[in-house]
DNA sequence: TACAACGTTTACGTTAACGTCAATAATCGT
DNA sequence: ACGATTATTGACGTTAACGTAAACGTTGTA
């Protein structure tokens, strides 16, 4: 088993533990994506795994942010958004206007997610109220 | 003032109160978004104001709807999936099988937006421990 | 009377985020 | 030796959700 050409190839040096790598399809599979769509987040310099020969070697920081990449999508950033937050966040402290527009950006995101909370809180409301519709209206076709 | 050539049109029969009503651009105003997007969401069948000659007259219903299809987006929900929730909303209870389609479909939702709830935590916080790196680091260049 | 303001329809353009081939290469089990 | 499997790099296609521009119709106002 685990024979693929690249080869989950672990262990490097002195087999550190997590010096654990997978492979494109490995990463697809966890996180239920397609190995284009991974392929993509790379293109647009979301993930940078390392080579071997041709084939993508991915280690756990990779994996990481291949996490991270589609957490922020799920709450609807965009991959662009997802990369100026990466790019920050790697870049050393830089100069004072960097960081005060950071911080700016992070309290402005902030107020957006919480916002989003609210709306996520009264949606669920609302379904709760069309759920409890529904079932009356079943129950009541269920008695004839 | 109030001069336009569809006019905010108030009062029908007995102005009953709730009888007001909106022009396109008095709704692309309120909610700050553009008449094109309103008109796209009538188009796919979102909203449905009445007319007044050729141009649009939107009611309370209608303002509500509108409302909602925002927060819809907010969160994530494409307009094809914003319509089916419509849709179902209006029909009249219909048959056993759509009833239980609607409230299995209401619990996987439901389930889908908690998920969503806590990303937005899990983002929240990985922005506060942002946040306070920068900070730190913005004091630390201020002490020079 | 002219033009500014608001509305309309029609239609083509745009962006993001992949999907979907096609052609090719390395490795595995049989 | 050969087909199956997993990988690669192009490159074109697709969908959603509007943007944008053109050409036009009313209405109030200077």
């Amino acid at each position: 088993m685990n024979s693929n050409n690249c080869g989950a190839a672990q262990a490097e040096e002195y087999n550190d533990m997590k010096d654990t790598t997978y492979s494109i399809s490995e990463l697809a599979k966890e996180f239920d994506v397609t190995p284009r769509a991974i392929r993509f987040y790379e293109d647009q310099s979301l993930i940078t795994p390392t080579r071997k020969g041709r084939c993508r070697i991915y280690s756990e920081r990779d994996r990481i942010r291949l996490k991270l990449v589609l957490r922020g999508k799920r709450i609807g950033f965009s991959l662009a958004e997802i990369k100026t937050v990466f790019d920050m966040y790697d870049s050393e402290p830089g100069e004072e206007g960097q960081l005060t527009y950071l911080i700016d950006m992070i309290r402005d995101r902030s107020n957006m997610l919480k916002l989003q909370r609210r709306d996520i809180d009264a949606v669920l409301q609302d379904m709760k109220d069309v759920e409890k519709r529904a079932k009356t209206a079943l129950k009541a076709l269920q008695k004839n």
